[in-house]
DNA sequence: CGGTTTTGACCCGCGC
DNA sequence: GCGCGGGTCAAAACCG
């Protein structure tokens, strides 16, 4: 919030042509941007499934806006990371208007903090996995993407097991049984990489079909969990009115995260 | 009561 | 210069 109120102070005390470039938070051009699609689950007519759970991650996001967006019929709903007052990330969420299962989440800028409070989700960790998380998350500090949320070495085990060694966690850690899609866009489009995603469930993505962004030079494949959505979280996205990162999600997440969460994520 | 969501207004970049 | 559209602000409502 910080970064608000500094914006709020540039528009106020400064006249327009002398405000510095810290109003860049309302450019167009944002340096970069990490773009991560993901395949949420419709029944035949389009309508989410139930037990089909939004995506979200493990910081706490704030939503301040929501616009419809011309040519799409779903609106964009933007967020700010909450989990730290001077964090200035943020995400926008709208759902893809060729393929309403396909959500499309933004990530601008990167978390200035740690990883999210995650401490009530590893209370069921042995203290020598908790003291590997922090070290993974120092270690993590120095990269220009967020540091992971969690970083099991149960689960890694598990994944090393499944062939998939050697994983690391990335900024948003979505868990659902979804489709994903993750791209790095930078402001040159030509630099643009992705990473596609497929889950555990069976579901390969369609590039053919959607070819909404550059297709990746290096294909991954990520795993994902199959999600405990409870119910009562069911509606969520429902025609995308509710958005998916509310505090009360969060905890829903975080209550689950030592068995469920886990998004791998293999550096180029 | 504090944090979050909603929503209309406002600001600004961009294209014509 | 003007209008459009995307992004943000901020007050009120909502919620736990």
């Amino acid at each position: 919030m910080d970064d608000s109120l500094s914006l709020k102070l540039d528009s106020e005390v400064l006249p327009k042509e002398l405000r510095p470039q810290s109003h860049a938070s309302k450019k167009r051009k944002v340096v970069e941007k990490t773009v991560v699609k993901v395949r949420i689950g419709t029944n035949k007519v389009g309508k989410l499934l139930k037990n089909e759970g939004p995506p979200s991650d493990f910081w706490s996001w704030r939503k301040y806006g929501q616009k419809p967006i011309k040519g799409s019929p779903y609106p964009r709903g933007y967020y700010r990371c909450s989990t730290s007052k001077g964090c200035s990330a943020k995400k926008q969420v709208e759902r893809c208007k060729t393929d309403d299962s396909l959500l499309i989440i933004t990530y601008t800028s990167s978390h200035n903090h740690p990883g999210p409070d995650i401490s009530n989700a590893t209370t069921t960790l042995t203290k020598e996995q908790q003291e590997k998380q922090s070290k993974d998350q120092e270690d993590h500090d120095h990269h220009d993407l967020p540091p992971p949320m969690v970083q099991e070495e149960k689960n890694q085990s598990e994944l090393e097991k499944d062939d998939q060694d050697h994983f690391h966690y990335i900024q948003s850690p979505i868990r659902c049984s979804q489709d994903i899609v993750i791209g790095l866009e930078e402001e040159d489009p030509l630099i643009e990489k992705t990473t596609i995603c497929d889950t555990l469930l069976g579901g390969t993505f369609p590039l053919d079909e959607e070819p909404l962004i550059n297709v990746s030079r290096t294909h991954q494949l990520l795993c994902f969990s199959k999600p405990k959505i409870s119910e009562e979280n069911n509606d969520f996205f429902d025609e995308l009115e509710e958005l998916p990162t509310s505090s009360s999600f969060t905890g829903f997440m975080r209550s689950h995260l030592s068995d469920e969460i886990r998004i791998p994520f293999v550096p180029s």
